[in-house]
DNA sequence: TTGTACGCGTTATCAA
DNA sequence: TTGATAACGCGTACAA
């Protein structure tokens, strides 16, 4: 039953030529006779032949696969679609690409690491590192690797997004629509994996645009509307993190006629609070987000800084191909830039700053 | 620079042994003399040696890998899941798992399970299959098969949902709150893949028992509470199924006080619909879903019928493990059942059944 | 232009 | 209990 497999001797007894040949055929390598490739290439296709990827691999030092590992594909949709572009652009190259998650753990990313070098896989994809021990490992390896969003070393290519264009848009966004009472939820510093390899973290970024957009707008910047902590929490079959933090920026005083969310689930959770609130939106309270990854499934629609989560996939392959293909490159750092989706959760300011519908 | 590769031979000369030993310590094979034993694990933890699987899955043709094919992990958090449970239950097992997004195209499918099988993975994993050619391609190579969710042939092992009980939990919960009007949205079975394998296909499954729930109620059925369609369908940024086929129904002369949404995201749609309508949910109208994907995310929170994705996962890779080493069993098929998860959008039915705040 | 022959690193079969 | 040695299927230097 077991259909033995063809391999490179059926297709050259077939063919009636030798196996050497039939590679070179095969791989269009050095010199083949015209004829002689029509037949070998007829013979191919009459026996269904189907390279042995183990036998080239172990012969050849590549194994046209390759690893990515990041954050957690589960809980943020973001990961998703980063995925989904690199296996896209990997299959169109030939390439398979192993996942795998390390939920911010580094003892979890070391082993996801060490599980691609066993695999030999051919480079490594990072969204996003946090622990530079990692790849320390893969380069003592000489296996090339690519950094997306976050760079935790200098020596290898990286794929980031210009954070503070996108905080920017979102700024102009609302000051333009008159807000001037604008709160900021956004990722603790504190929390977050920085290097020192760009001038600030990402967090930084994000928070120093917020105060410059402000500042340039001449708005006084009040430290009650800036609240500060993970992106991602969810507990108990609730996302708890941006909703704490808009019920605490709601029952301010003088509350906040618009939030921006440095994450859209953060914004999804502030939703939650001005539901409860029963405030409209965004009559009554205008909401950005960042990523664009909920935008589509919330009540009403989330105005977002989309992340360009395609292109950093797709970009990240070219980068970890290109390393492969030629070993010892400078490395390269591209930055991307976000752009603004405006939806139904921004709109102008609402004249009384205490807005109770 | 780059350093050669440590072998078996490696260990051997350290440890002043045969390869054949080493491999028979490593392997746990066969009779080694218990200094010896001792002596090659030293050898082999002095030189760090790490097998190549290449070579190792050349000689045994087992790759420990598998292939998991799914529907698209980008707009369903469905599949994220699921993925995510057969990852982590491969890796405890040695194991590392290839995804593949079919998108609902067969020929994406084909070419998916094409590239597992050059990549000679040692299973594959479909949630869900929608061609049983794909299968039977699978099959011609004794590639063992396991369908998660949908059965699209009866030669393979499969890990199903019990549908029934899933409806017959959120139609329970939402007639004991005393609704009477009731709407169904759900996927129209004219669009999604049904082979004749089970009795009646999940959309067949998920109607016949909303409707078996109203009759054993005393509720008489009204079909224009019916609405089918797909599951999921994003368009320009938007989430419009659920969303339309809210605004059809809220717009109703008599309109429901209840909706169950046989998928999370119509739900989303619905929480749209419901919100552009200045509906309270669950004080107006009650909302039920199925999934538990974004009940965590939604304001209010979403009822949900979850799913067992994590155990789907990880029986799924149980069974595969199983049939990987005991080829030839007879098809087995697994019947998880689901649970309710009760959250903040069912409420007591409103007394007037026409429902504006 | 084509064929021969070796080696990639394992596992498995024999003898010893 | 251990050690040679032959595969596994392929790519490639070298010879023809």
């Amino acid at each position: 039953m077991k259909q033995k497999a063809i391999t490179l001797l059926d297709v050259a007894r077939e063919a009636g030529v030798s196996r050497a040949t039939v590679a070179r055929v095969l791989n269009a390598t050095g010199y083949v006779g015209e004829e002689t490739r029509i037949k070998v290439e007829a013979a191919a296709r009459a026996t269904g032949y189907r390279p042995n990827v183990m036998a080239r691999s172990l012969r050849t030092h590549r194994s046209f696969t390759i690893g990515h590992i990041l954050l957690e594909i589960t809980t943020n949709p973001f990961f998703a679609h980063v995925a989904r572009a690199v296996e896209g652009e990997a299959l169109g190259n030939g390439y398979k690409a192993f996942l795998f998650n390390h939920h911010g753990n580094k003892d979890d990313e070391r082993f996801g690491v060490e599980r691609f070098i066993e695999r030999q896989v051919d480079a490594v994809i990072f969204t996003y590192p946090i622990d530079s021990d990692s790849i320390a490992l893969l380069r003592a390896a000489e296996m090339p690797v690519v950094q997306i969003e976050r760079q935790q070393t200098a020596d290898t290519d990286a794929v980031l997004v210009d954070n503070p264009l996108g905080v920017e848009l979102a700024m102009r966004h609302l000051i333009e629509l008159g807000h001037r009472r604008i709160a900021f939820i956004g990722g603790d510093p504190a929390l977050y994996p920085y290097s020192g390899v760009q001038p600030r973290s990402i967090e930084e970024e994000r928070l120093d645009t917020y105060v410059a957009c402000l500042r340039f707008a001449g708005i006084s910047v009040d430290p009650d509307l800036i609240r500060l902590g993970r992106y991602v929490h969810i507990d108990g079959g609730s996302n708890i993190e941006g909703y704490r933090h808009a019920q605490a920026l709601l029952a301010l005083r003088d509350p906040p006629t618009a939030i921006f969310a440095a994450c859209d689930i953060l914004a999804a959770g502030v939703f939650r609070a001005a539901y409860e609130a029963r405030l409209r939106i965004p009559d009554d309270l205008s909401v950005v987000g960042f990523d664009d990854t909920l935008g589509a499934h919330l009540a009403p629609r989330l105005t977002s800084v989309a992340q360009p989560m395609a292109e950093l996939g797709l970009t990240a392959f070219q980068l970890a191909l290109g390393a492969i293909e030629n070993k010892g490159l400078a490395p390269r750092v591209v930055t991307l830039a976000p752009h603004l989706v405006i939806r139904e959760s921004t709109g102008p300011a609402a004249p009384a700053p205490k807005a109770r519908s």
